[in-house]
DNA sequence: GAATTTTTTGGGGATTTTCACAAAAAGGTT
DNA sequence: AACCTTTTTGTGAAAATCCCCAAAAAATTC
């Protein structure tokens, strides 16, 4: 066969035209996916298949476990850097047999992939060959399908910057550009906002669209990027523990940028759950609120995502305030802080640690790496210092804001 | 000796002239008190005495331990019920050797007392005929007196008010009016107010300037009354312990209000120290502070008399503000009331007494008269619907608040 | 009304915490 | 250097807390 020979150079309607004449020509089963691993077209006159290829018609895309295995064993990284075809063994348990894909490019972009199942017949060197000539013309199609998308994500954005800013504060003017843009809007959403440590570029935009097309944990209804933030509305419908889904998703988007993209660092946050689209203001606000927050302590807000978990540091803009105009001070702390310049001890900072440590005395012993006989000698000083009775719950609780609301001042 | 002879039917310029008078008709030493114990006149010309008449005569006033011990008694008790000379027997623990009082009377409003040391001769029933008839000669100047007092009160009071509703905004200003009504203002003062159940009445007024008047605990600048609060200006300065000293004062006050004219359920609260006397209001506004909240978390502020130990009730103005307009709900909670509700239980109660007793689990199952296994259960359970963690001491902090909160917002 | 679940109470042993005491180390003063 | 105070660490016994099990009581469900 002639390398010159293109049974692709004919005209075609529609996608899946195109992948039953690939199929037809390769004598296997093939299917056609966007950049994001949505089944765009299959070939329909090969009835012999695989379980994988079965998932990715039925849910219209590739199962993610199957993304996931692809990306850990390197077909998909091979695919985003190479224009060649390539194999990939069968791997049992994820259902996929034996195969070869290639990926669709248009300048240095991957727009898309084409799958062929060598499920009877080993493709040889022409077949690649061919591959390759069926990938470069299906690409113009594909580009159509980018374009369109393209401006219609345009419109996207527009209506979810409007909704983020309050511009739209009319229920029926916004299910009307809900059903304009063809979105069914979820009963109750939320929205997540994950922090870059530097502001997103175009490419970063490709590997977060790839991410949150290709997860199938939550339905991303809308999503935009502002500098280095990416803002993302999530339905929160049919789930019983939504706020572990939400962390869940921030975790494993997170871990993915950083595993896939090497971009490290991200802070995820999100809102709590609304259902009512006017207040998807404060939704936004929930998540930038948070966001400062775990600016400013860090250590201590490790472990909280959302608005409703920050506990008292939801309370800090404010008491802060308070504080200043009132010109309070702690008279516990100001002696402790006396105490410690004066004999350069460390007494606020062990109170701080014991607090932290929930009063629990070895805990504290330990993060502070001394003995717990010297952390317990130490509290009695505090407390006669200090005049802190460590009984009092009342107490307890204002040092510890007081000793938290310093930390903040000071930053 | 006729009794309607009467050698006190004299002219006299001075009370002091008057108290030698009647020291030689009845051959003992004399003193004049007013109605609060501070000595107006005393007899020279005899120089025989007792260690209580000695203190008296330096400090200007009745040792307080001595006014005490007579109220116990029952001496002050009788001298304000009865016209006639009342005898006490000799108290060594207090330096008192025997004597005879009589009070003097205008209409039905004792002004003042007349004191006879029984050294060397023991007074007759002649004698006691004598004193009656210098009690009554000396009322109408000591009601000169205390007209004189009554004007110069009225200008305190003015001040006072004008000093705490910050009317007085110039510390030159400030001077110049304690300087005219002699008072030399201390360099630091509290602002003490004590909530009466009910309105104070003209009665009432009576005793606490008795009381206040013969402290002798702390110096009290100024005082006033509005309705059914007594306001007071102390002196605080020469104290290591001020705060101590105001909360003993108080409980003497209310105490004393208590056991003496039977005055229940008074509320003291004081200011923190202040320095500038254009911030008398800030002090003044504490006080009030603290009394509102006393009155909505009576249980939770019983021991709390000042701003400063209020700790997070502090805030509760403010945070109930916040969760107003947030509309903000502690998800915990409100799953635990749910749960309540439903099954009425007590989740949140329990979870209140045991945050109140800082997470002691016996003192708590204690409160609640419940075995500390029961507590226990209920502690799992409640984290298992409230989803708590009781070993963040960041939820707990914001659930106690929460909490308590619920319970401001419910008065 | 029987069966099941939830709640309360009790016992008792393992584990921790608390506390007093003492020795040693460190820091400061004269 | 000698002396004092403060701080740290160690030890061990008493006290408390924690945790598991189980039985009984109460409430709920079918």
């Amino acid at each position: 066969m002639n390398t010159r020979y293109d049974p692709f150079k004919t005209s075609f309607d529609s996608l899946d035209e195109f992948a039953d004449l690939i199929s037809q020509v390769l004598q296997c089963p093939v299917t056609i996916e966007d950049a994001n691993h949505r089944l765009l077209a299959y070939s329909t006159h090969d009835e012999r298949t695989d379980p994988a290829r079965v998932s990715t018609i039925i849910g219209r895309r590739v199962p993610e476990k199957v993304i996931n295995q692809l990306w850990k064993e390197g077909t998909i990284p091979a695919l985003l850097k190479t224009k060649e075809p390539i194999r990939v063994k069968n791997m049992d348990e994820i259902g996929l047999s034996h195969r070869v894909a290639i990926s669709i490019w248009k300048h240095d972009e991957v727009l898309g992939f084409i799958w062929a199942l060598e499920i009877d017949r080993t493709l040889t060197d022409e077949d690649f060959t061919l591959l390759k000539k069926a990938a470069d013309a299906v690409k113009n199609k594909l580009l159509q399908l980018q374009t369109r998308k393209n401006k219609k994500e345009e419109r996207f954005q527009e209506f979810f910057w409007k909704l983020l800013t309050g511009h739209l504060n009319n229920p029926a003017e916004i299910s009307e550009h809900f059903y304009s843009l063809q979105i069914t809007p979820p009963s109750s959403f939320a929205v997540l906002v994950f922090q870059f440590q530097e502001n997103i570029t175009s490419q970063d935009e490709q590997s977060i669209s790839y991410l949150l097309k290709t997860n199938q944990r939550l339905k991303i209804i809308l999503y935009t990027i502002d500098c280095n933030q990416l803002i993302v509305l999530v339905s929160t419908d049919n789930f019983d523990n939504v706020f572990w889904e939400l962390e869940q998703f921030s975790l494993l988007f997170t871990g993915k940028m950083a595993d896939r993209y090497g971009i490290y660092n991200l802070i995820p946050v999100y809102s709590g759950i609304y259902h009512d689209y006017q207040k998807i203001t404060n939704a936004y606000e929930e998540t930038l609120a948070v966001l400062s927050i775990k600016a400013k302590f860090p250590r201590e807000t490790k472990n909280i995502y959302n608005y409703h978990k920050l506990g008292i540091y939801q309370l800090f803009d404010l008491l802060l305030e308070k504080r200043k105009t009132e010109g309070y001070e702690n008279y516990s702390l100001r002696r402790l802080h006396q105490y410690d310049q004066k004999h350069n001890s460390n007494l606020v900072e062990t109170l701080e640690v014991f607090l932290n440590c929930d009063n629990n005395i070895n805990d504290a012993a330990k993060a502070l790496n001394v003995h717990a006989n010297t952390l317990n000698y130490r509290l009695k000083r505090i407390s006669e210092i200090g005049e802190v009775n460590f009984k009092d719950p009342n107490q307890k609780m204002m040092l510890f804001l007081d000793l938290k609301l310093e930390k903040y001042k000071g930053i």
